[in-house]
DNA sequence: GTTATATCGTGCGTATACGCACGACTTTCT
DNA sequence: AGAAAGTCGTGCGTATACGCACGATATAAC
């Protein structure tokens, strides 16, 4: 089945798709796609370490620490000492940040109507489950034999 | 819905997911995940300009030529002036770059294979189509109205 | 209580991913 | 022919995306 073939390069395809025509509607704000995703992650679970966000994004610790830095300097996210761990620092949206993303989150609705708008209902609903399915099964640790 | 505001966020989390497997998968051969897809895309049709290649990937003309400049320096594809036009340049695989592709392939028969696995034949099937309406969707210029 | 191990964040290096502006060349129009 | 407009590749700047190694702290083992 060539089927097996194109499925990496179908999702890379609409992926990068997502991705640029995120960061276009986004660029007038001045934020990125991926900072939006960063904000929403904050919006949904306050007071994260660096470490539990890097997870829920999911993106790399590294990657978060470095959008962390921008996006503190433009005061849009707080980074606070862990109360009971030293080694830790807390994350969470500061008012501005909060606005902020609001802002993101509706500049984006015609994009999400978009993708959501070329399938039927029950069709995103497919996608969704099918993608989640997929993502689990390469997050599965280690493909051990060619069985 | 709330499928509508998920499947950005599933379509990430899973592209992701394939990156970092792919990227791991294949270091040990000293290359790259995007890479790979270069030589894929050169394997299909060779004596590509920069920028049909860049069309087809599908990526960004000056991503892809950073890429064939280190490929490149590495002998695995080669840039030659177009017979017709002065502009433009041809590239292809080279001897090593089209053994090197093959190699890649088979190494990553595993991911492939790992993703297909987690799905029903008649869904991966499904999921492809889905991801390309997906992807055309976006890629059609410009999200006019919200109508 | 001290040592061994695991975890958190940091800093560094490399490779995309892209926009933008520029020079070189082509095509089109006049 | 000569000028205008479009296209190709290049170079630069910024932001991911990640691995890896390091210091600091926490936790476990003894």
């Amino acid at each position: 089945m060539t089927t097996q073939g194109e499925l990496p390069m179908a999702l890379r395809a609409a992926y990068l798709a997502l991705h640029r025509r995120s960061e276009a509607r986004f660029a007038p704000f001045g934020l990125t796609a991926d900072q939006f995703v960063l904000l929403a992650t904050l919006s949904r679970g306050q007071a994260l370490t660096q470490r539990e966000l890097a997870r829920r994004m999911p993106s790399d610790p590294s990657t978060v620490r470095a959008m962390l830095v921008l996006l503190e300097r433009r005061g849009l996210v707080q980074r606070d000492t862990h109360p009971s761990d030293a080694r830790a620092r807390t994350v969470a949206l500061t008012t501005t940040g909060k606005r902020k993303f609001r802002q993101l989150w509706r500049a984006g609705e015609p994009i999400r109507a978009q993708m959501f708008d070329s399938l039927q209902p029950d069709e995103a609903e497919t996608l969704v489950g099918l993608l989640t399915r997929v993502a689990e099964s390469l997050n599965a640790q280690c493909v051990q034999a060619g069985g």
